[in-house]
DNA sequence: GTAATCATACCGACTGGTTGGTATGTTCAA
DNA sequence: TTGAACATACCAACCAGTCGGTATGATTAC
């Protein structure tokens, strides 16, 4: 049904909403700077959203699906070995920190700090989005705590939290440094404490620094 | 020279700022918000501060202030043991998670996140007050790895870096799910870690854990 | 077959409230 | 008396959101 004139201007806007906002922050992204971004008006902007608030909640939807669609068919899932597959997830986000910091950074971290106080649905829908990819990463921990360290007293479910924070925690530093690198020698360390923990006191699998 | 009258209304507003940026983030903080915040008045305001952006500028320094004189005079330091200080310090940062989510997250954290691609001077500052933390820190780190990782391949700094990755990333994650329990368990974590790769199979200090 | 009706997508000038900043004082200590 | 510290009134720019209108295609009536 002419989904492509249809859905084009109103994904151009949240794609174009993804971009700004993560370069700008959600209360000094004009909609008109969204709007120029998209090349579509401002009369196309309010057909499509009721507000700017709902243009954010409509964001963080879709910035949910989108990631959870990259991620899903991304080739770290091959291994039959879950820790494998973990230490490939690990590896994966530093290999994807290519191009532009607002390419690679987090919506909704960014999001999140700056309306948790004021925006009660937009703070929800950030928490729903990170909590749904770190459900999905639990999955593969969970496996891998069974046949590793059944014993351990941490539970599968924080350590996916302690991975994402480390994530948004180095994206800040690589805003201030204006680069990944620190996100690189912070996911090092990342993968040196999931193969302590697991276990595995020499490399799971052979490191790929050059 | 007077200076409890002198100062005191500057920083009211600087203190305001601190509490009110980290509450509603940079941008969608007003002038007015923080002059109401500090009970003075917007003349009052652009006596002291040239600009808004001039009182982020000034508020991210002190903040650095603010926060050194704080870390400085807290009881981690104590210790001989470089290692028992820098766990010290962890658990330190685990003690502080007190009252609202404004008063325990991090101002230059905030900060930068809003503003790295639009106002380099302010994303310089808090590079500037974060690095300087670290630095702090570093000299511990690197003590006790010349004490128990002396050839370990990972640099002092970097572990310095990730640490303070984990507090930022776990205060986003705290503003998601409104509470600092995320923090509290990522910090658990992190201990776990230093402890791993400074040899401390078991505890280097007995957890406080209730 | 085609004219009338309706729905969706889109356009851009306009508006009313907000906001950073200024102009013009007043107070008061030294 | 001078100048720093405040206070009040005000302004111009900006911005989210509105509104009247157009273009286009589908549906229906006859």
């Amino acid at each position: 049904m002419a989904g492509q004139t249809q859905h084009s201007s109103k994904t151009k806007l949240l794609i174009a909403a993804l971009n700004v906002i993560r370069a700008k922050g959600y209360a000094a992204t004009t909609v008109d700077d969204i709007c120029h971004a998209a090349a579509v008006t401002k009369g196309s902007f309010f057909h499509h959203f009721k507000s700017k608030d709902d243009l954010a909640l409509s964001a963080a939807a879709f910035w949910g699906d989108m990631t959870e669609g990259f991620f899903a068919s991304a080739p770290y899932h091959q291994p039959l070995d879950p820790l494998e597959r973990l230490l490939g997830y690990v590896d994966f986000r530093a290999e994807i920190l290519r191009g532009e910091l607002s390419d690679y950074t987090c919506l909704l971290g960014t999001l999140v700090q700056e309306t948790y106080a004021t925006h009660p649905d937009i703070r929800a829908a950030c928490d729903k989005g990170m909590s749904d990819h770190i459900a999905i990463l639990t999955r593969d921990i969970e496996a891998a705590k069974r046949l590793y360290a059944p014993n351990a007293p941490w539970s599968a479910e924080s350590v996916g939290f302690f991975i994402q924070s480390v994530l948004q925690g180095a994206f800040i530093f690589a805003k201030a440094k204006q680069g990944p690198d620190v996100v690189r020698e912070s996911l090092a360390h990342l993968r040196r404490y999931l193969e302590l923990i697991f276990g595995q006191s020499e490399n799971h699998e052979a490191r790929k620094t050059p």
